[in-house]
DNA sequence: CCCCAGTCCTGCGGGC
DNA sequence: TGCCCGCAGGACTGGG
């Protein structure tokens, strides 16, 4: 379930690799079924062998490593993916190692346990192509108002599946789609084409302030535990969720039991007083 | 272009 | 108690 703040938080634990230089890179020596990684493997490790850590770098739910020759390594976590500098939740599923020398940490992993996700190499023109705005909407944390209304304000798609669309802005998932519709009092389902421009202004700041704390707490870890910062901790965000995961039990603004749905095949969670259709 | 259903994968929880 | 099915939802593919 990463979503902007885990995987933003992931990129901020790892910042220790800047400087290092990448001395090995292999699939994990474990028994799991090998995740994607593209090109294949001793190509990659031939491309990346000898260069040095520039930055780190989050594109979208992706994070990101920048390397001397401005080639980017591209850690891209899906549901169950991790990044980590210490040790993983178990040995079983970690997929991937970096062997560093010369940071201010060890190595750096990935972790997946259910192997969605992957492990990519790209030039400056393959993460164009991968990433560029064609694919790839304005970061959610950067975006402005009139640029988010402007994107949808045409849709006749409900707000919340069009808030997962990474085109249009990049970094929402579905835990916090919920969560910031419920801080706007604006309903999942109303059609884009009729949100109000200052329902528009309370999207996007309300998207902004859910975003920014669930970083404050370093992302949301729910109850199957899978999710942990670089340091294999989990995060705090999930005490502070108002509707997600919370059907049947109270709205903190005005008591009213929070409502499950499902739209575009995925839960929706929401406060049936405080977000009227 | 726009929109949506189907697909991948594993662990787990609910129901019987 | 044990087993099985369905669900969780990232991003991508293909079709209408």
């Amino acid at each position: 379930m990463p979503e902007l703040p885990e995987v933003e938080t992931m990129r901020r634990g790892v910042l220790g690799v800047v400087g290092a230089t990448i001395e090995d890179a292999r699939p994990a020596a474990c028994a799991c079924r090998p995740i994607l990684v593209k090109p294949a493997a001793r190509t990659l490790a031939r491309r990346v062998i000898g260069r040095r850590i520039e930055a780190v770098d989050r594109v979208g739910k992706r994070v990101v490593l920048r390397l001397d020759n401005e080639d980017a390594i591209v850690f891209e976590p899906r549901m169950t993916g991790l990044v980590l500098i210490a040790n993983p939740p178990n040995l079983e599923h970690l997929r991937f190692h970096l062997k560093l020398a010369g940071g201010a940490v060890p190595d750096l992993w990935y972790w997946d346990r259910r192997g969605l996700g992957s492990v990519r190499l790209f030039t400056t023109e393959e993460f164009e192509q991968a990433f560029g705005p064609h694919k790839l909407g304005p970061d959610a944390l950067t975006i402005t108002a009139d640029e988010l209304r402007q994107r949808l304000r045409r849709s006749r798609r409900p707000i919340k599946p069009a808030l997962l669309d990474q085109r249009v802005v990049a970094g929402v998932g579905n835990l916090y789609a919920s969560e910031l519709l419920h801080r706007a009092g604006v309903h999942p389902a109303r059609r884009c084409d009729q949100i109000t421009r200052e329902q528009w202004r309370r999207i996007h700041a309300a998207m902004l302030e859910v975003l920014e704390e669930a970083i404050r707490h370093e992302g949301s870890t729910l109850s199957d535990g899978t999710y942990r910062n670089a340091l294999n901790e989990s995060g705090g965000y999930q005490n502070h969720h108002r509707v997600y995961d919370r059907a049947g039990q109270p709205c903190p603004a005005c008591q009213t039991a929070v409502v499950r749905t499902v739209q575009m095949q995925r839960a929706t969670f929401f406060c049936p007083t405080c977000q009227k259709k």
